[in-house]
DNA sequence: CTGAAAGCGCTTACAG
DNA sequence: CTGAAAGCGCTTACAG
């Protein structure tokens, strides 16, 4: 008969054994050998006070010595806490979200949170946190979010919900980042810079608005390529764009904001086409901050949008204030994040562009 | 006095609060609403048999109407499994890992596991998993894995641990890129394309033993840029990539084979500042094929490398199979993933570049 | 200061 | 096909 490993413990403690074979220490087995009920050993191994000192020692060289690693689904059965959050990540969300979730994670990880990503559907994202004891679920948006098995989820969910991009809810923590206020900015540098004939590319509405609104506050010139609307799935739209770009120097505007970096990299494959070269040609200012694009690009490109630190440390202040106040008497917060202009090197003097 | 939100359900089961205050379903309530006991709304849940069809039908609808999540670590502690893998991705590690990622957890929702991933210190990502009853967890290699703490960490999981492009291991399971063939892979298509003076410009030592061999093997021309060696982080290693750009036609290769798409981008780079064109003057192959990167470039690049598709489908192939067989039984695998060659816009006969 | 007991939500023999 | 009971390892009132 073999003989069971136990036995190397000096002691007829209760055998455990782990589906791969290997020996598993529980506060049982280490009562046993203290001589104390498995009570005590508890309140030892987390410094609960009422244990004498001696017996507290005793447990845990014992504990130590057997290698002891706490069942966290045990303490997990009877406790519910985790202080973690999930981060939920739908499919083609593209590098922006790279990294602010790289920076939210540093962040967090610094404040004692564990952070775990979720790719893919973000209902069975939610699902898959519920199952694994996340406390706080971050999303951040995609259409998903307005279906019903979505909102049926996030429902069931009993923790802590924060959203992305999102205007005010009752239901949860919102962030919201001032698009409008952001294009303003860029129209307000280019003016600066004298340019009075500027277009943008795009198509969402807050950015669309804040153009509008820049544009009057500032006078600037009406002309048929101000606004060139080029709405996700048209890419007959980018016609209109091509259309522009190859009207002669007089006709064209001297500086342009794409609205996003996808956007962007559409303008620059087209300036290629017709053998324009930025920013010799024109100004460029795109939304959207996405530090490895110096990298890719053979320009470093001016851009406005919410930097990732930014956005992070919204988030996670909205999570300190909770854990430290009353969850109860704290409303669902809503913060709006501002954005930073950066300025390199494709926004010129419009001096540049006279003919 | 407030009206419990369990009156909703129309039955008198019990009340179960969470610390945030919501209710918590339980197979109990279930059961009671089912007029079953919990036992068998476990089996139902399970999917066991021995349950009739109609009363699994009704404990199925029941528990889908009531956003039933079943609880992990009570059943965690009592048969130590999760179904569910964690992903540890180390800071920077850029687009591949994405795309690898993404597949990987469609891939992997679909055989009925829930995929997680950890960003940031991967020490750090191996204590989160433990913690959340994580039962696999799948690495991505970065410099942290030769550290004491993270040997440590690996060590202390018990669970199944999977690493790719890594070595074979008798801690581990490894999947490894064949980035040999990949190269010579090619080398073979420019080399069929007439080809005789080829360069290679990246550092893996694997990769330059396959352009070796594939020039061999081939006999092309030896000429002094045929390696270009250029190390992370030494940024002057490109001048060399520069000199030989500069150089007269007569003198120059007519294929470059780049490392990665961040070599890649640098080449581009450096071609612009020289005015050269691809493939107008080089026919260029890169390795790594991150699908997005059509859309960034201007050009529909060639390139060489592992399909996302099948890194992921071998390390899930690993999986089942442990899944089904007795793990004792099962020893670490090692399986070497071949390489792609996508033909794309980027390589030309060797006529186009006659003189 | 110490311990016996109840219970967290679930699975799994086992008995009907 | 269904259910009562034991038990996974731990924490937490509660009683000595």
């Amino acid at each position: 008969m073999a003989m069971s490993p136990i036995l190397l413990y000096n002691g007829s403690i209760e055998q455990n054994f782990h589906e791969s074979g290997e020996y598993v220490v529980t506060i049982k087995d280490i009562a046993q050998m203290a001589g104390v009920s498995f009570t005590t050993v508890s309140k030892a191994l987390n410094g609960e006070p009422g244990v004498r000192e001696e017996t507290r020692n005793k447990i845990l060289a014992i504990a130590s010595k057997l290698n002891y690693v706490p069942n966290l689904a045990a303490r997990r059965l009877v406790d519910r806490k985790s202080d973690s959050i999930g981060l939920i990540w739908p499919n083609k969300s593209g590098l922006f979200l790279y990294h602010l979730f790289e920076q939210f994670q540093i962040q967090a990880e610094k404040a004692g949170y564990s952070v775990m990503v979720a790719l893919g559907n973000p209902t069975a994202s939610v699902r898959t946190f519920m199952k694994h004891f996340v406390d706080t679920i971050v999303v951040w948006p995609s259409s998903e979010n307005t279906s019903p098995e979505f909102i049926q989820a996030r429902e069931a969910f009993q923790g802590t919900l924060l959203m992305f991009n999102s205007s005010p809810s009752p239901y949860y923590h919102t962030i919201s980042i001032d698009r409008q206020e952001a294009i303003q900015q860029a129209v307000d540098h280019l003016a600066g810079l004298g340019h009075r004939k500027i277009s943008f590319i795009g198509y969402n509405s807050e950015k669309i608005t804040g153009f509008d609104r820049a544009t009057q506050l500032l006078e600037l010139e009406e002309h048929p390529d101000r606004l060139i609307f080029t709405p996700k799935n048209a890419a007959e739209s980018w016609n209109r764009v091509a259309d522009m770009l190859r009207k002669p120097k007089s006709q064209r505007p001297t500086a342009l904001i794409v609205d996003s970096y996808i956007a962007m990299f559409k303008l620059l494959k087209l300036c290629k086409t017709y053998s324009l070269r930025i920013p010799e040609d024109f100004s460029l200012i795109a939304y959207d901050d996405v530090p490895e694009l110096e990298e890719i690009t053979d320009i470093a490109v001016t851009t406005v949008g919410p930097s990732v630190e930014h956005l992070a440390s919204a988030a996670l202040d909205i999570l300190f204030e909770l854990r430290q106040g009353h969850p109860a008497e704290v409303g669902h917060r809503h913060v709006k994040v501002a954005s930073q202009l950066t300025v390199r090197g494709t926004t010129r003097p419009v001096s540049d562009y006279a003919l």
